[in-house]
DNA sequence: ACGAACTTTCAAAAAGTTTTGAAAGTTTAG
DNA sequence: CTAAACTTTCAAAACTTTTTGAAAGTTCGT
């Protein structure tokens, strides 16, 4: 197979999973494109490489850069922005995971902490407090689970977890 | 607060939540519904709560079914299908572990231990088979994480998992 | 201060997704 | 077998998200 050929197909398929998730199709194929590429890109490469208009560019790497997974490299006496992505995939991964939490668990905690504390007088409103208690307390465990795994490094993850998970 | 307010800020905050993750508003309301619910929902029902037409139900529904966190009940003595959510939260986010491990990371393993091996001659090849390589086994460890989780019991992962990551 | 080289913005267009509702299909009781 | 009571399907409409590209904004070298 030729490395463009291969390269090609990452990217594709990285887009497609992406929009699988809650991730738009340009910002997950942009991710695939500077991580396959060991130079870091201007706005206009990556253009040129997927076809797509500068302000998607603009747009999308923006939103990777605050996701934390994608950088600006300023080139030595060049003009123009360049990007990498973060290699270590480790890293990558544990920088979306702690994004995720923020943005969709936390809210959820807090929504939930207010309706198991609710004040509701009437018949059934014990039951559905009682339901909110429950989800609320599943989601702190796994609030505070992800919150330990971000804050470990890598061979912890790697290592101590993978064993203490393949034994029994 | 009235029972009906809390219940329906519940269901209205799960449709917006669920659109964030890749899941449609109207089926996160409907499982948001069918859980404060205790009697199972027929497709009227429902329509009538949320406020949807019939085919929006039938479809959404059988995809909560295709989860595994929704099911159908006969009522004895009635023609109507009715439907009822997975109570118990811990069982629930398995399910939707174990879904989502299929359907969103197997397949990835796939196109990246494909690509990891492929037959690539050119210059930077080895690189970029080195990085399917990494991702690829990232990847394996996850799984097979979550695998162990979705194997094990409620105790398993609320207690010994917890202790585990709560020490050093 | 000027203009070239760049980045950012944003309204409109395109694309993608969800929802509707009526028609077709299925099941059951009698 | 028939009709009523239901469920399923699917093309078209509504809605949402993404993308475009031109205009506005910014920065930098001279």
């Amino acid at each position: 197979m030729k490395l463009i050929e291969a390269q090609e197909k990452f990217i594709a398929a990285w887009g497609a999973f992406g929009t699988q998730w809650g991730i738009n199709r340009t910002m997950a194929q942009i991710h695939a494109l500077l991580l396959v590429s060991d130079e870091p890109l201007s706005a206009d490469d990556i253009m040129k490489q997927l076809n797509v208009s500068r302000g998607n560019v603009n747009m999308n790497v923006r939103e990777l850069m605050t996701w934390g997974i994608v950088h600006k490299v300023l080139k030595f006496g060049e003009r123009k922005e360049f990007f990498s992505a973060e290699k270590d995939i480790y890293k990558t991964a544990i920088q979306i995971l702690k994004e995720r939490r923020k943005r969709e668990l936390v809210p959820v905690l807090e929504l939930l902490g207010g309706l198991a504390d609710a004040d509701i007088k009437e018949e059934g409103g014990e039951d559905f407090k009682k339901l909110m208690g429950e989800i609320n307390r599943f989601g702190e465990s796994t609030n505070k689970m992800l919150d330990k795994m971000v804050k470990a490094d890598e061979h912890w993850f790697t290592g101590s977890l993978m064993k203490f998970l393949v034994k029994k």
